[in-house]
DNA sequence: CCCGAAATGATGGACGTCCATCATTTCGCA
DNA sequence: TGCGAAATGATGGACGTCCATCATTTCGGG
C-alpha cells in the first residue's frame, strides 16, 4: 500500500535499478522493449518519482533574475513585494531569485542590462518588457542562448520570449467599457472620457482600443471623447480632469488606464455629487481603495500582481525543468473591485504569498 | 556561499549536531545557554531547514478527509474536480485526499458521517457544513480530538472548526447590490428581484441582507422585491422567472442567489430585448458563461472553487503541522465576471489548481 | 566530595534518488 | 564463429535530515 520506489518499479519491469534509472532519467542506452517495460510498470504502479529525494541528491540551484521597473509606489511597488514575499519560500526550493531594476519607461536602460547578461547568467529571466527593438534583440539573444524568458506584465514579442505573463489588455479595456455601458442602461446618452497615461504604451493602447470597441456596440453606441494623457502624473492628472469636469455637458463616465490616479481622485472629491461621472480605474492601492471607500470611484480594475509572479514563477521552473508550460498559465483574468468586495487583507495576501508555505 | 547545514550550524554554535537536532526539532533536555547559541547561529547564518531532507527522512504521511455535497454538476462539481486535480500534486508531498460525499442539503447524513469518523482516521478534515447542531456537535467532538477542522464554503461556527474559508456572502450581495445601483445610474426608477435558493442555507441569507443593506442606500434607494424561492431547481426557476418578467412593470434588475440558473436564463431568452432586467447571479458555470456571451446575463460572481480548494489545503497543512495561519487565508473574495473577461482557459486553469485565481 | 540526574556528544541507519564507474551479458554482423 | 558495440547489471557514495541508542561529561545538592 505504501508508494512505490523506482527500485519498485524496476523489479516490476524485470529489470536492475540501473535500467530503469536510466529510462526516467532519458539517459540514453536502453533497449526499446526494455524501456517499454519499464514505462509500462511505471503506469501500472503509478509510480511518482519522489521530489523530495531527487532535488535533495541532485543539489543544482537555480538562479532566476527579475528585470522590474523601479518605483516606490503603486503597481511595481506591489509586484516587487510580491516577488520578494516568495523569495524566501523559494529558498527551501533551492531557488536564486535576483532583483535587477530599471528607471521606469527607459528601454534603453532595460536594452543595457540586458545585453549586460550572459546566457549563463542565470537559469531564466523574466522581464517587464519595454517596448523598444533594441530590449527585443537583446531579449531574442538570450532566449536563443537557452534562457527561458519570460515576459510579465508588458509582452515582448513572440521571438523574444517564451511566455507572456500577464492580463489582456484589450479584455481589460472591453470589460471597462462594459462596466460603464451597465452604468448607461435603459438609454442614458453617454459622454466617456478615457485618460491614457503614456500613449506609447501598449498595454494603454489595448485597453483603450477594447474601451472603443465596446462603447461602440449597438444598439445605443455611446460617445467616447478623444483620450487625455495625464503621463501617470498626478498632478497632470488633476489639472486635465478638473478641467474636464467643469465642461458642459459634463462626461459621464471616466476610464483611467494609467496610474496617477490620486490626482484623478483629488479633482472627483472638488466635484458636485450630482456632476461625478462613473469611475473606472486600474489597480488596486492605498488610493484607489480610499476612493472606492468613499465612493469616488465605482470600480477597480486590477491586475493581481502577487498572482502574476505566481505564474511568472512557475513558468520559469517548468521552462527551466524542459516541461510543457500548462495552458493559460500566463493568462491572468483581472480582477474587478467595488466597494464591497476589496480583497480581505491586501499586505497579508500580498505577504504570504504562495499558500503552500 | 553556500546553503548551510545543521551540521554548520551546529560548528557555529560550538555544540554537536546531536544538540542542534534537539533544538531545531525542540526534543528537549538542552540547556537554555545552549539552545540560546544554536538559535543565535541559526538566525546568524540564515540557516532554514531542507525541506526535502526533511520530508524525505521522516516519512510521514497525512491523510485529509473532505466532505463534500455530490452533485455532477454545479458548483460542488467544480470543487470536486479542483480537489482531485491537486490530489496529484499533492501525492508528491505524502499528503493522502479521501474524498467523501453526502447528500446535498442532507445534514443528518453529514452528521452521522461526521459520527462515524475516528479522530486518529484522519489529519485534518475540511466540510461544507451543513446547519444542523448534529453535525455542528460532531465537528466539535472531532475538533477537540485533536483533528484540524475546516469548514469550507460554508461555515460552521467558531467551536466546530478552526479556520472557514470561503467568501463573505454578506460581501457578495453588497457587491450584487452595488452593480445593480450602478446600472441605475442617473435617477432610474429600480425594481429589484432578489431569488432565493433555499431560505434555510445561511449563504443565500446573507447574500440578501446584503443586497438589501446596499438598495437601500441613500440617495435613490432602490426597490427590493419579496425574493422568490427558486430551490436550486431549473424548472421552477423558470416558470418563476417567467412570470416576474410578466409582470407589469417588470423588475428593473435580477439577483440570483442560488442553483438552477439554467431555467432563469431559459426565461431571459424568451422575454423581448428591452423588457429584460439586468441579470447578476452566482458561480460560472457552462451555462452562466454561455450566458455572459449571449448577453443575457450582465456580472457573474464566482466563489473561485479552486483558491477555495488551495486555500482549504493550506489551512490543513499549518494546522497540522502546528504552525500559526497566516492573516486572511480564508477569506476568498469572489470575482466578478463581465463578457469580456472570464478565466481564459477555465479547465486548465481548474485543472492546474493554481493558487491565485 | 560523591551521586544521580541532566545535558551533551557520538554515531549510524534509514529515506529515495542521482550519478558515476566498472563488470558482465547480449546482440548484430562480417 | 568471433569481435566490437550496445545493453544491462551491480554497486556505492553523495544529498540533509530524522531519530534512536549509548557513552560521556557537567552540574547541583546533600
Amino acid at each position: 500500500m505504501k508508494k512505490p520506489t523506482l527500485h519498485d518499479v524496476a523489479a516490476a519491469a524485470g529489470v536492475s535499478y540501473a535500467t530503469a534509472d536510466r529510462v526516467l532519467n532519458a539517459r540514453g542506452g536502453v533497449a526499446e522493449k526494455s524501456e517499454i517495460r519499464v514505462r509500462e510498470a511505471i503506469r501500472r504502479l503509478g509510480y511518482v518519482r519522489d521530489i523530495h529525494a531527487a532535488t535533495l541528491s541532485r543539489r543544482r540551484r537555480r538562479a532566476f533574475r527579475f528585470l522590474l521597473p523601479a518605483g516606490d509606489h503603486g503597481f511595481f511597488a506591489r509586484l516587487r513585494a510580491a516577488l520578494l514575499a516568495e523569495r524566501l519560500r523559494l529558498a527551501a526550493d533551492r531557488i536564486e531569485i535576483a532583483l535587477q531594476e530599471f528607471p521606469p519607461f527607459d528601454a534603453e536602460a532595460l536594452a543595457e542590462a540586458l545585453e549586460a547578461l550572459a546566457p549563463e547568467d542565470c537559469d531564466g529571466l523574466a522581464v517587464v518588457a519595454a517596448e523598444s527593438p533594441r530590449a527585443a534583440r537583446a531579449l531574442a539573444r538570450l532566449k536563443a542562448g537557452g534562457v527561458p524568458v519570460v515576459a510579465l506584465v508588458a509582452d515582448a514579442g513572440p521571438e523574444a520570449r517564451d511566455v507572456y505573463v500577464g492580463v489582456d489588455n484589450l479584455g481589460a479595456g472591453r470589460t471597462a467599457g462594459r462596466l460603464i455601458r451597465l452604468a448607461h442602461r435603459g438609454g442614458r446618452r453617454g459622454l466617456v472620457l478615457p485618460i491614457l497615461g503614456s500613449p506609447t504604451a501598449r498595454d494603454h493602447r489595448d485597453r483603450l482600443e477594447g474601451l472603443r470597441q465596446v462603447l461602440a456596440e449597438e444598439p445605443q453606441p455611446l460617445t467616447a471623447l478623444p483620450a487625455l494623457e495625464a503621463r501617470d502624473d498626478p498632478d497632470r492628472m488633476r489639472e486635465l480632469v478638473r478641467a474636464a469636469l467643469r465642461e458642459d455637458p459634463p462626461p459621464t463616465a471616466l476610464y483611467s488606464m494609467g496610474a496617477g490616479n490620486r490626482g484623478l481622485v483629488e479633482a472627483l472629491r472638488e466635484a458636485a455629487p450630482e456632476r461625478r461621472p462613473m469611475v473606472v480605474l486600474h489597480e488596486l492601492t492605498p488610493h484607489s481603495r480610499k476612493a472606492l471607500e468613499e465612493d469616488l470611484v465605482d470600480v477597480v480594475i486590477d491586475q493581481k500582481p502577487a498572482r502574476e509572479i505566481a505564474a511568472a514563477l512557475a513558468a520559469l521552473r517548468s521552462l527551466a525543468e524542459g516541461r510543457a508550460i500548462p495552458a493559460g498559465l500566463g493568462a491572468i483574468t483581472p480582477a474587478l473591485h467595488l466597494k464591497d468586495n476589496p480583497p480581505a487583507a491586501p499586505s497579508a495576501r500580498e505577504a504570504s504569498g504562495d499558500l503552500f508555505a
